[in-house]
DNA sequence: GTGAAAGCGCTAACAA
DNA sequence: TTGTTAGCGCTTTCAC
């Protein structure tokens, strides 16, 4: 931006050597002294503070980044943003990350093409110092790319090797949530998924699909492939999923939902099928997302900000050379039960007051 | 890095030079023609393209960030991260910024301190070429604050005076849900609000109850001070705000919330108070929540995605020197009848079937 | 504890 | 259309 272009208030920023005239020491002092580097005299680092803080001086990134090599970013990279757990996830993590002095640069997949870009073309090459991966299962190619940035990655709910991971027991959650409605004296248990034709490809659909089957199968029950449904991630998937199973000849009498928005989706389809939850149908769902205490949903809950800010502890440790890159993490997962699960009509037992929307 | 430390399969990316030898010509063409600056020769940029290809070379964003004063990369800065809203602001906005060939550097401001920090220190100085600023009110200081940083900055559903900004008529939109409730035959109406104790200062919450006081009074009605209870923004807040609401010798048979948020909050509270909706209670919402359709709640909606990619556009036509910097856009609302207004139970009237929870 | 000097890898005038 | 030449504003050896 040559002079003529400013904006009439506008003034160049202070650079190092401005800040070096006004301290009376050499622009390498004051590198050395505002970064907090040892080998500066006590007396001086005050002076060169005082004098970048009267020149509202601050280092700038590409120059710093330029000679030092370092970006003092992390790239968090999620399938979607509009879920409601990657969300929660980029919160966690970004609060450790800011937190640690690393700005966030944050690069949504959106669908398969996207994902094939940023395996492909690597767009956060040299722009951060790490990554955190949210619930993307990376294939052995991907890997290798990843390799190629030169960066400690970790990943938050998803298969890597090679890199740090944090996540949950799944197969425990999911076993969780099928042994709570056998001991109601459910049967009849169908599953609704997500994963169909998002062409992402993320971690999570595939496994709680199969814990499911071993979980059923554990408890010497048998579920027809009619009553194992999946359809898009969300709310909207959730409805569709349910409205197919329903359409069955025979229907199951309590539905496991990969997670809680994909339950939202069978409540919001049951009710308008005027089943009501939980006399006709059972629900059970998997996040304890915020909204579950609000349709009383039951559920299994897993740890979700703090899953991210595991994870970004990790990558920090990895970036600072410290810690093990290869460290695993599986955070607990806890039944919470509410008013959308109860012992099938059949059923004799206790009964739970009925889950209600509003 | 010096070479020992580096891990045995990575080798140190190609360099601009490295792709000039290659392609046969200078530095500066292979700038030119990767940039797709005119004046370069179809074939002599295609050569260079094929070897810029080869060696898997991209420019080091540090360095010619340093040499242009360019940063390719915009700030999206929002209050807080869990909230629904933000997040659709966030995701409509970078695909904006994305598909335009931006990078999308992410800051939560937090809290009150975060917010002030944000202002104080500038922590996005030199590292973004524009920003949008999500749901914040630009005080007169911090407005000078922001120019120091010299680069355009619009505003979604906030106010600010002398950048670009996007929002909804809010006040319309107050006075739909008012005026609905009034035609149901509802004279009691309360108001749920967030706003209180967040220090954030963003910009919603005022205004809409101003709306709301004024609403009222157009409809010839009165309300309580009792009636109007602001607590934290989201479910929880809502929900304490409502059991505050309810302690009052008499209560309204209509609620307003300023957020659906805030109205999945009240009518937890309600089902848990035993206070049927909408028979003993009519609850309408603000936002058209994913969620809203679920538990059948009437509300006002608003484009919340088209907000963020509207005020993404705005700044990308800012960055490129064109476009009216100070332009101000207003999205439509619309009123979304579901199952949780009806006409108060005193009153005759079609009834509507009743909302349910879950 | 401090300074001098040499880059880091690009872009942008200017010249050819 | 292309090449040459200076920087951009820091960090980092290496001397002192």
């Amino acid at each position: 931006m040559t002079i003529e272009q400013r904006a009439p208030g506008e003034f160049s920023p202070a650079s190092i050597f401005d800040v070096a005239d006004r301290a009376g020491v050499s622009p390498s002092t004051v590198s050395r002294a505002l970064r907090g580097l040892p080998n500066v005299a006590p007396a001086t680092r005050e002076r060169v503070a005082r004098a970048a803080h009267e020149l509202f001086y601050v280092a700038s990134p590409a120059a710093s980044g330029l000679a030092s090599g370092r970006t003092t970013t992390v790239g968090i990279v999620v399938p979607f943003l509009s879920r409601w757990f990657f969300m929660r996830v980029v919160q966690g993590a970004e609060e450790v990350i800011r937190a640690a002095g690393y700005d966030v640069l944050l690069h949504n997949l959106g669908d398969a093409a996207g994902r094939e870009r940023f395996f492909d073309r690597l767009p956060l090459n040299r722009k951060v110092d790490g990554i955190v991966l949210v619930d993307v299962t990376v294939q052995p190619h991907e890997q290798a790319r990843l390799q190629a940035l030169g960066v400690p990655v970790t990943v938050v709910g998803g298969d890597a090797l090679g890199v740090g991971a944090v996540g949950i027991d799944d197969a425990a959650g999911v076993r969780m949530a099928v042994r709570h409605l056998v001991h109601l004296g459910h049967r009849d248990i169908g599953m609704l998924g997500g994963d169909a034709a998002t062409g992402l490809n993320f971690a999570v659909p595939g496994r709680r699909r199969t814990t499911f089957l071993g979980a059923i199968a554990e408890a010497g029950l048998v579920t027809k492939p009619e009553w194992v449904v999946s359809s898009d991630w969300g709310i909207e998937g959730g409805a569709r999923a349910t409205e197919r199973l329903l359409s069955s000849r025979r229907v199951p009498t309590a539905l496991f939902a990969e997670s809680d928005e994909v339950a939202f989706g069978a409540l919001r389809t049951l009710r308008l099928a005027g089943l009501d939850v939980p006399r006709r149908m059972s629900v059970i769902g998997f996040d304890d997302h915020e909204m579950a205490s609000v349709v009383n949903l039951t559920t299994v809950a897993q740890p979700v900000d703090a899953q991210g800010a595991a994870a970004a502890r990790l990558l920090i440790h990895a970036m600072l050379g410290h810690a093990d890159p290869f460290a695993r993490l599986a955070l607990p997962t806890q039944l919470v039960i509410r008013g959308s699960t109860a012992p099938p009509s059949g059923a004799g037992g206790s009964r739970r007051s009925p889950a209600v929307t509003h």
